[in-house]
DNA sequence: TTTGGTATGCTACCATACAAGTTAGCAGCA
DNA sequence: TGCTGCTAACTTGTATGGTAGCATACCAAA
C-alpha cells in the first residue's frame, strides 16, 4: 500500500519528508530552533531547498516561521490537539459510516490482516504505521482517500503526543481490541455502532493529555 | 472581524494571497499555465518569492507544479468537490452542535448582523465574503477556529464552483433564508435541528455540480 | 508517408550572493 | 552598580545566474 503522499523527487520534498518524520517522532523537540544555514549544512544542500521545506512544515503547522528572527519546532498546543481531535473525529466517524455501507469481504480482508499485523508489533513506530494503514484502508473502503488526506495532516500534531507516551499510558493490546471492534462494526454493515467504536477509540489520547503535559511540560505551551 | 489568516508581510506571502484569490475567482482559470517567470514579471519582483508562492498553493491544491514542465491552475476535479463537501460537512455539522450548546446573546446578535449584511449584499464577492464571515463567526462561537481553518482552506476548491454559478443556479434569498435557519436552531439551543440546517444548506452545490460541468466542461477535468 | 534524431526554447530546480531585520553581548559612561 | 548605545553575529527575505529535464518543431532518412 503506498504512501497517500509519494513524491519524493526534489532535494526540498525530501528534506521536507525527512524534517516532518524527525518532528513527528519528536527527534526534534517542540521549541528547539531550526536554522536555514544548519539544515543545509547538515545535509550538505543549499539553503533554498531547507527553505522550502520549512515553509511546507509552516503551512502544516509543526513548525513557526518568525521572520528575521528564527524558525522553531512549534511547541505542542493542548487546545491544538483538542481541535485536531476534534476534527479528526468528525472526519473519521462521517468515513466509517459510509466504510460501513460500503464494505466489501476483499477489502475486509486487508483490514483484518493489518490488525493481525498491529498485534505482533513490536516497535511503537511499526504500531503507528499499520495504524495508520489501517485508518487509510477503512478510507479508502469508503471511497473518501482524500478525505482521509486532511485527516492525515491533521493528526500530525496528535502523533507527536502519542510518541512521547508509547508504552507509558496506552497499552497496545487494548487499541488493537479498538480496532477490531471497528471493524466488526464495518463488517457488519452497522454505522452507527461503528461511528461509536471510532469515537470510544480516538478518545483515549485526549485522557492521556493532562497526564503527558505534567510529564512533559517543555514540550507544551501555554 | 480579522481574516483567519493575516500576515501579509513578506512578498512571497502577498503573492501568494493574490495569486489564490485569483484563482478561487476564476480570474485565473483552471488548466491555465503559470509561469514563474511570466508572474515575477507582472508582479515586477524576482522569481523567489513567486516561487515560494507556488509551493503553499501546491499544498492547498490550487495549483499543480510539474518539475521542468510547468505550473498550471488544477482543473476542478469532480471527485474533489464531493470530497470537499464530504469533509465540509463533516466537520461544520459538528461546529453548528456545539454552537447550539454554546450560543451565547452577544454572539448571536453579530451573526444576525452578518445576514442582514447578506441579503442587501450587491456583489457575488460582497455576498460570498459575508457567507464565510457567518461560517467563522458559528465557529469562533463553538470555540474551534482552528477546525474552521481547515474548513477555510478545503472550501477553497467549492468556492471556484461557486464563483462559477454566481446568479445563474442558486438564487441569494434561498441561500439567506438557510442561514437564516441555521442560527434559528442555533439560538434555539437545538444541536439536532442546527445539523440538519447545515446539511441542507450545504447539499444546494452539489446539485449545480452536473450543470456547472456540463456548461463549463473545460474547467473541470475527467 | 512515416519514423527517428536533433536543435531550440521553455520550465522548474538549486546554488550563491546580497539585503534587511533582530538579538545578544559588551564597552563605556553616569 | 546600573544603564545606554553601539557592534557584531546571527536570522530570514530577495535577487540572480546556471543547470538539468521536458516538449515542441524541424529536418533527414527509410
Amino acid at each position: 500500500m503506498d504512501d497517500v503522499l509519494a513524491k519524493p523527487v526534489s532535494i526540498a520534498n525530501q528534506i521536507h519528508q525527512r524534517l516532518r518524520d524527525e518532528i513527528v517522532h519528536a527527534v526534534l523537540k517542540p521549541g528547539m530552533a531550526l536554522s536555514e544555514a544548519d539544515i543545509a549544512a547538515r545535509y550538505k544542500v543549499s539553503r533554498q531547498p531547507v527553505r522550502e521545506a520549512f515553509i511546507r512544515l509552516a503551512q502544516e503547522d509543526l513548525v513557526e516561521i518568525r521572520p528575521q528572527r528564527g524558525t522553531y519546532v512549534r511547541r505542542i498546543a493542548a487546545v491544538s490537539v483538542l481541535d485536531a481531535h476534534f476534527v479528526r473525529d468528525a472526519i473519521e466517524v462521517a468515513i466509517a459510516r459510509e466504510a460501513a455501507q460500503k464494505a466489501q469481504p476483499a477489502d475486509l480482508e486487508k483490514l483484518y490482516a493489518l490488525i493481525a499485523c498491529q498485534a505482533t508489533a513490536s516497535t511503537n513506530a511499526e504500531f503507528l504505521a499499520s495504524d495508520e494503514a489501517l485508518h487509510e484502508g477503512i478510507a479508502a473502503m469508503a471511497e473518501h482517500l482524500s478525505a482521509w488526506r486532511v485527516v492525515h495532516q491533521i493528526k500530525a500534531q496528535m502523533d507527536r503526543v502519542r510518541y512521547l507516551s508509547y508504552g507509558e499510558v496506552s497499552p497496545i493490546d487494548r487499541l488493537v481490541q479498538q480496532h477490531r471492534e471497528i471493524v466488526d462494526a464495518i463488517a457488519a454493515h452497522q454505522p452507527d455502532a461503528a461511528a461509536a467504536a471510532v469515537l470510544r477509540h480516538t478518545a483515549d489520547i485526549l485522557h492521556q493529555l493532562p497526564e503527558l503535559a505534567r510529564r512533559y511540560p517543555e514540550m507544551f505551551e501555554g
